[in-house]
DNA sequence: GCTAGAATATACCGATCGGTATAATTGGAA
DNA sequence: TTCCAATTATACCGATCGGTATATTCTAGC
């Protein structure tokens, strides 16, 4: 099965990575099925035939690089040994992934932020949890050890996370992301969230 | 000029408020001008005869209570003298205002993070602008008086209102919002943005 | 050489979209 | 009483939507 099957796999990537561009571009509903056909140079019947329908293209971008970003995430920060180098590790990784591709982020923040696709909510809260419960797990092992003043697990999470998503949703969507998220950002964002912003009594 | 007007000012009242309850939840483009007549118990022609079309109808909407918003968000901040207490008073208001009427937060979000609509974003963009900018002035002023470390004032602002509009976003599309949105959560975070999360050596 | 998968071309389906046209009705204001 | 804004009822417009039907072409793999 090569030759053959190796140009149907090319189309079906095709279409994907066309989907992908439109899809985060101009979000899910608002993107026809005839855009994607005509940027994929692809007639109607051909999508058809490797897709059920309109939304299992989104399901499969989703699940794909949603997995791809999650695994990876988990084992970047499992291989550092501090709290703060964790955190830091989870932003510098956020960010190099957008500044590959930003249309993946983009995909994630359209999809989750806005207009409701049903046929993928639950997958998508399911995903958007797990990476939820990544941070909070950090935070449980910072409060534990001493690193981090006794407090909420997850509303340090949920700060964390808003620190470090909010600039990559609003920075993913100008035209070079690369020129806002930079290694300087990462360590300012983890930097504050550790220290805080007040002046220090010396 | 009255019992006639009157009327016809109810009816246009009664368009706007079923069009941000519809906008807010499902979206602009997801929703249909039918979807408003039909909740508004009113006929096309009438519709049309208020509004120019289904654009102006969101544009009043968020004109009318961006500008609300802000207007009270000035104010209020200006009346504190600290900057902890403008900052308190900033979160304290936002997520007050959510709580009085979720709809009008969702349809800002999901104006600004969902699919384009060509019509108001330069508008919106100006108006967050706005408000961006008053969290600026606040982070400056505290730099020049001694309270906040040395630092670039747009990342702090940004990065305090990602601690705000992050859980503001996430939490104005669940059932109700009040459960979460506390003067706990308030306080929590101005704490959490002027110390830090680090344990402090005593 | 035949079969079967991949793709094409073309045409169509019913539904919904935003918006318009037209004519008739209502009732307060001048 | 006359006039006009507000509203209704009804029907329609062209465009686009997601998806299907059908018949045909091409070619790699057995």
């Amino acid at each position: 099965m090569s030759k053959r099957s190796e140009a149907a796999t090319q189309t079906r990537e095709r279409l994907l990575d066309e989907a992908l561009t439109l899809f985060s571009r101009r979000g899910y509903a608002a993107t026809g099925i005839r855009d994607i056909l005509q940027a994929a140079g692809v007639t109607q019947p051909t999508l058809y035939h490797h897709f059920a329908d309109k939304a299992s293209l989104l399901q499969t971008l989703i699940e794909r690089h949603y997995g791809e970003t999650q695994q990876r995430l988990e084992e970047i920060i499992a291989s550092e040994a501090t709290v703060a180098g964790k955190l830091l590790a989870f932003v510098t990784s956020s960010f190099e992934h957008c500044c590959v591709d930003p249309r993946i982020p983009r995909l994630m923040f359209q999809t989750y932020f806005g207009p409701t696709v049903p046929e993928i909510d639950r997958e998508l809260d399911k995903l958007t949890e797990k990476r939820f419960r990544l941070v909070v797990s950090i935070m449980d092992h910072g409060m534990r050890t001493g690193v981090l003043a006794a407090s909420n697990a997850e509303f340090l999470a949920l700060s964390f996370c808003s620190l470090v998503d909010q600039p990559l949703n609003i920075f993913s969507r100008k035209p070079r992301p690369k020129r806002y998220l930079t290694q300087d950002l990462s360590h300012a964002i983890v930097n504050l969230f550790m220290t805080g912003a007040s002046a220090k009594p010396q």
